[in-house]
DNA sequence: CGAGGCGTTGACACCCATCAACATGGGTGG
DNA sequence: CCACCCATGTTGATGGGTGTCAACGCCTCG
């Protein structure tokens, strides 16, 4: 099986050769199901595999000792899980199956050997963790210095933005797992903030929400209302890659 | 030259061998000089090298439309700066000198080529850029789920411990280049809330801070207060790590 | 038809931002 | 050595954004 949304993503990025495509479905892959809710690894778990998510909505958290949650990341088909396998040997965040999910696993000796065999699989993982780094540090931004509304507008933006580079964008309404709670969890408010929030968001005409089901009703004005700038997702932008086996000229 | 503060840090981790300190004295480096308030790039600049921090504090951080800015991150000695430019065209954010500063240029394609020929330093890029990510997702979920003073305290844990590790804490009272400002946009909150947050500290008799000197009265109530938990560091985990080019048995 | 998950509303309190003014202190030039 | 100045820190008053609590409404699913 090959990992159709993962070359997607990446092609959106840099043109993806048959050997980077070779390379991925090299790989040798035990696949993982699981149920809404269910946790694929806890903090504190020993980190023996990286994964692949195949299908399906993963959350990553941490829950603090006063009972509160802190969603970190949000991994989509084609994101790579628990990259830091290859240095660290415990997780620090639970990783959460938000929907019905699917995801590759893959021993940790055996993804570096296959590193070192394929190349471009090496490439991928890096492409990914930049990525992933860069949607880390936007988060950071938000948290620091936008308020409530801009918040929620900004990972609206970032979620469809990312929908759409793996064709999950349907249309006009969109259906997205997350719960309020889920977006306060992410966004650092309260439950009843949110809701307060996707209030004025309706008010303003940019988008309505009820309950998994996102109305885009003017994505330009959410847009705007965020300050978002889809720079930092890196999607347009193509470095002519080399693979590493390559020397310079 | 050698890299003494990136071959410390590493070998806090993991048995550094000489093949991997051989690759770091391997680079062919430029050294590039910085005044205190310098910046070494800013945002929208094209990515074409990548750095190491030789001497000095560098901030990572972005300037907001309004006015704002959001420090993401503190590069310390020993850290790399810029790894995305293996994979992305532009950066995101500033980088600024805080101090005077010698930071290493390593032009992009040159470091991809010695990477291969020096599996180590993969190594070591990847350590880092894992070590990283643990800090910037420790962060958000400080930004996200800790009041001020919790915020406070933690990243001064996180300082301390990440100084400790490149034996730069000279005991009692840590002289830091940050001053009040530079907290308050390291952690979402206004100057003037920092200084009544610092205060709270020093009426906690956990630590008094005075323009760029910050005296440790009680390190573990710090903690205490922060809800500090080292572990994100993974300073003292080792795992085995095998160099990518030897097979699996 | 009942129950539970999810969303909504209002009242109230608190954390923190904003503004303005003032204090301190180290460095620089005369 | 003094005077000044600029960076930095400090204080108080006030207001707004957001959290908390409690109660209620709606929809879905079994």
């Amino acid at each position: 099986m090959s990992t159709p949304d993962l070359i997607r993503k990446l092609n959106g990025f840099f043109p993806v050769g048959d050997t980077l495509q070779g390379d991925l479905d090299a790989l040798t892959r035990e696949q993982v199901l699981l149920a809404p809710g269910e946790s694929l690894i806890h903090a504190g778990d020993p980190l023996t595999n990286i994964y692949i998510v195949d299908e399906g909505w993963m959350l990553r958290s941490r829950h603090l000792p006063g009972g509160g949650r802190q969603i970190v990341g949000i991994a989509l088909p084609g994101d790579f899980l628990c990259f830091s396998s290859l240095m660290f040997e415990t997780s620090d965040f639970d990783l959460t199956a938000k929907t019905q999910a699917a995801v590759s696993r893959l021993q940790i000796d055996s993804f570096r050997s296959l590193m070192h065999l394929h190349p471009g699989l090496a490439e991928a993982l890096v492409w990914s963790t930049a990525h992933e780094e860069s949607l880390l540090a936007e988060r950071i931004v938000s948290l620091g210095r936008r308020d409530a509304t801009e918040r929620l507008a900004h990972i609206l933006c970032e979620i469809v933005a990312r929908l759409q580079l793996i064709d999950r964008h349907d249309g006009e309404v969109l259906s997205l797992p997350l719960i309020q709670e889920d977006f306060a969890d992410i966004l650092g408010i309260s439950v009843i903030h949110i809701v307060r929030t996707f209030k004025r968001l309706a008010m303003l005409g940019a988008v309505e929400y009820r309950t998994r089901k996102l109305a885009l009703l003017d994505v330009a004005k959410l847009h705007r209302i965020a300050g978002f700038d889809g720079e930092y997702l890196h999607f347009s932008q193509r470095r002519d890659v080399r693979p590493i086996h390559h020397k310079p000229d």
